[in-house]
DNA sequence: GACTGAACGTACCATTTCGTACATTGTTGC
DNA sequence: GCAACAATGTACGAAATGGTACGTTCAGTC
């Protein structure tokens, strides 16, 4: 906390030639997350980590104690870094259906632009999400992410705007399903249906279907 | 032709020794279909296949020539499968609105059952559909899916039971999407929010939720 | 300014893993 | 029956790969 030597930091005149271990993790982590949702766990190696990496292959040993731990320091990584982005949506002062339409745009496009994050949830289930169920971390923060969800839905609800009996757990399902979907399977879809399904235009349709699909699911009727 | 020894064959007293071509593809095949499913592609190793199997490494190389060949293959025979089993849906003789509901069930019914599937799917996109691109038989075999989803919902519009101005192609996004997440992301969803979603009861309850959202989607209003 | 532990570099090892060389056995056409 | 080719078994090689031994440098403390 003294040292206000950060990472950018040629501070003085020349150099210190080096120890900054909190960058050196942090470059790694960065890496290691690029590598393994690229290739997954075993697709990864860790001679290619360590080249891209400013430090060796000495110090991901040396921070992280094995490939599989490195695997998930980043899977916590990318889930702590999805959970802060959405800590910032804030539906309380929405009404119910505006904030229900929110809440699925924001989730619609927060996977779009997460491509990293949604690749290494796929890999993480090729493992039966057998790390994810190492993690104590990830396990408690996900824990309030259903929260947001429930408030909105039993405001609807008494506000007669949504219709009763749903579960909100099952919504999110069905949200993260849309919304993953887009980005897990767009390769395949795109190739098989001759359909430039990551174009602007339809990106945008997509949004707007998906959307559309929710709200009509909790419509009363 | 000619020769009826076909796999299951010890048809006279004593088993002839050997020789039996497809049976060894066909069971190559099989164990690789497991093994990548299970594994991936880069996890997946080609000792552990042969193995698995009553051939030996040698008859791997010699029927597919290398590893990612064999993947290859496995890929195509897996949707292969899931094309005929489709063909088998007949729902031109049933109304629109009760033809897609039997089309959702079907989908979302027959990706639950098909695991191995769905893997290789989920595995193949994180090469970014590179060996799909490779493949003319995928590209043609899915070219008709399509066309089922098309008559029913234009048979729909014409009947008015369902809206205008959806595009089929996208109508079949929105179905994939939500059967296939059932699937793909079974561990990860069921460990974090702590919810046995593989129980028979929860299936029962997703596939109702799977098929009122579709079916309200294509409601006119 | 010596001491100590953290941070880091280099070289290396043991195994794994894909793939092949080579020999052998079955099968089919004439 | 015999040539010619298809099918199969065994053993091995070369490179990749996860991981470590060992030594060196940095940074804070007395």
């Amino acid at each position: 906390m003294t040292a206000p030597s950060t990472k950018a930091n040629p501070p003085a005149a020349r150099r210190r030639r080096k120890n900054d271990p909190e960058s050196v993790r942090a470059d790694i982590l960065a890496v290691a997350t690029r590598e393994f949702s690229e290739k997954g766990l075993s697709g990864a190696r860790i001679d290619e980590i360590a080249e891209k990496t400013r430090a060796s292959k000495r110090m991901i040993y040396y921070y992280f104690n094995d490939k599989e731990t490195l695997y998930l320091h980043t899977l916590e990584a990318a889930y702590q870094k999805v959970r802060l982005q959405e800590a910032e949506l804030d539906l309380d002062h929405l009404a119910p259906f505006e904030a229900l339409s929110r809440l699925v745009r924001f989730t619609f496009c927060h996977h779009a632009k997460n491509p990293d994050f949604i690749r290494l949830v796929m890999i993480e289930n090729i493992h039966h999400g057998r790390f994810l169920a190492q993690s104590e971390l990830i396990q408690s923060l996900n824990a309030g992410v259903i929260d947001v969800l429930t408030n909105v839905y039993i405001r609807g609800v008494e506000e007669g705007c949504f219709r009763e009996g749903l579960d909100p757990r099952e919504l999110h399902w069905l949200i993260s399903a849309l919304s993953f979907f887009n980005v897990s399977n767009q390769h395949t879809f795109s190739r098989i249906f001759d359909w430039h399904q990551a174009a602007p235009e339809n990106q945008q349709k997509l949004e707007e279907h998906v959307t559309e699909m929710v709200l009509r699911y909790v419509r009363p009727e």
